[in-house]
DNA sequence: CAGAAAATGGATTGTCCGATCCAGAAATAG
DNA sequence: CTATTTCTGGATCGGACAATCCATTTTCTG
């Protein structure tokens, strides 16, 4: 609301602060990041902080908005593409290995938030919520194209929201487990669903049975949909 | 590890503070809830908390247990039943429904302590992890009961972490949306993930294009899985 | 070059919180 | 009945925390 006038030199500030509490509060938690953590990181006095935010809340949701950022801005080379089953794969890898660099840490930046936000601070989870609507479409949009094409035999809507929400159990159990195979296993299933409902011809991961989560084989089953769509 | 011995009305205690104990912390986090709310809620002295547990840590884990142990009960009655199709859908409106009553609040008793202590409360992560393998198993078995009868054509380990993390998620996403649609959608894409993969007749949910979310009629793939698996 | 506005430094304040302490009451065991 | 253990009450302490205040320096503007 209030649209105050910054210097260069104040919004370099303002965004150091953002960032250092973005990076504090994903760690530790925002109740257990304190002012004087955040002036402590960024090697500014405590008057800063109230200079550029009015309080904890105008700093968290500040936070809010950064990481939604951050997080659409890692998967912006894969967004374009996630209307086909290859990309949609490219995509789940790209989360998959970031997760393993991170050696299974941390979580979703915007799913902790939300957790931590969505019973006590009314205006903090409207903010999370709109972060997810944003991300959201941008799946949606690469299913739907699936969908216009006549590539996708489902509901590109319900997929997508499935997509991300399986995604952010994955996140979640993955950090729990600090095993990267819950996510793994919740995005590769929600995408073999997707791949039997698609008309391309997927490299399923289809597990026939036991042990074959890396079986790359053609399923029986989704050989007999493939011939279905291409000759109906 | 210390074997206290404890009076009936001890025990009595005992509870009371860790049943108010969860209840706060699930309302409010963990770091949010203090030794006064807890005292407040049940009507005891300060005393009494720190005579049945050590610290707040110690309370935390005895919260982590007691809501396993809740979690687990209320779904008890379906647990065993998790080795049919319909059996799984019995239980997945079960879940659903208890997030309608609630109205979308609180999401999973487990997940929100867990994503609040994983980063920085080893002993709390861990205790969560372990309530989730007690929550995984109940599914796992349900689903290998049926690989072993021949009717799940997929690996039910997967099949089985796959569905309890997509309902992690569905729980996140939910509360965090106020709408219970992310744990229908994400729940149900999983259903029909297995349902495909199921050598029983599925009253299938399989969307057939936008607004078929409802729609229960067999898709022709399905169909065709059908006919595969009965006549090979 | 003024004068105004923005940015910074650091001490301070009042409150809250986890934990401790010292009793005394109630229950149990011998 | 009595000694011992368990249970309860409530005051209190030291530290941490969000937020405020006032002064000073730096940057912008006209």
């Amino acid at each position: 609301m209030s649209a105050k006038r910054l210097t260069a030199k104040g919004e370099a500030t303002r965004h150091r602060i953002v960032v250092a509490a973005a990076q504090l509060m994903y760690e530790q938690g925002i109740s257990d990041t304190t002012m004087e953590d955040m002036r402590a990181a960024t090697g500014a006095s405590s008057s800063q902080i109230y200079h550029y935010f009015a309080d904890k809340q105008a700093l968290l949701l500040a936070v809010i908005d950064y990481q939604t950022g951050a997080v659409l801005d890692l998967q912006a080379p894969h967004l374009d593409h996630l209307d086909t089953i290859s990309g949609l794969r490219a995509w789940r890898d790209l989360l998959v290995g970031n997760q393993k660099r991170l050696q299974c840490r941390g979580g979703c930046p915007i799913g902790t938030l939300g957790s931590q936000t969505a019973e006590t601070n009314p205006e903090a989870r409207l903010a999370v919520a709109s972060g997810y609507l944003r991300w959201e479409n941008a799946i949606r949009a690469g299913l739907t194209a699936m969908y216009s094409r006549g590539n996708l035999n489902g509901n590109p809507d319900d997929l997508a929201l499935a997509l991300l929400t399986a995604l952010q159990g994955g996140l979640l159990m993955t950090k729990i487990h600090r095993d990267v195979r819950p996510l793994e296993v919740a995005l590769d299933t929600v995408l073999d669903r997707i791949s039997s409902l698609s008309r391309t011809l997927p490299a399923v991961t289809t597990n026939r049975g036991r042990g074959g989560r890396t079986d790359r084989r053609l399923s029986a089953a989704s050989t007999l949909i493939e011939q279905t769509f291409t000759s109906g």
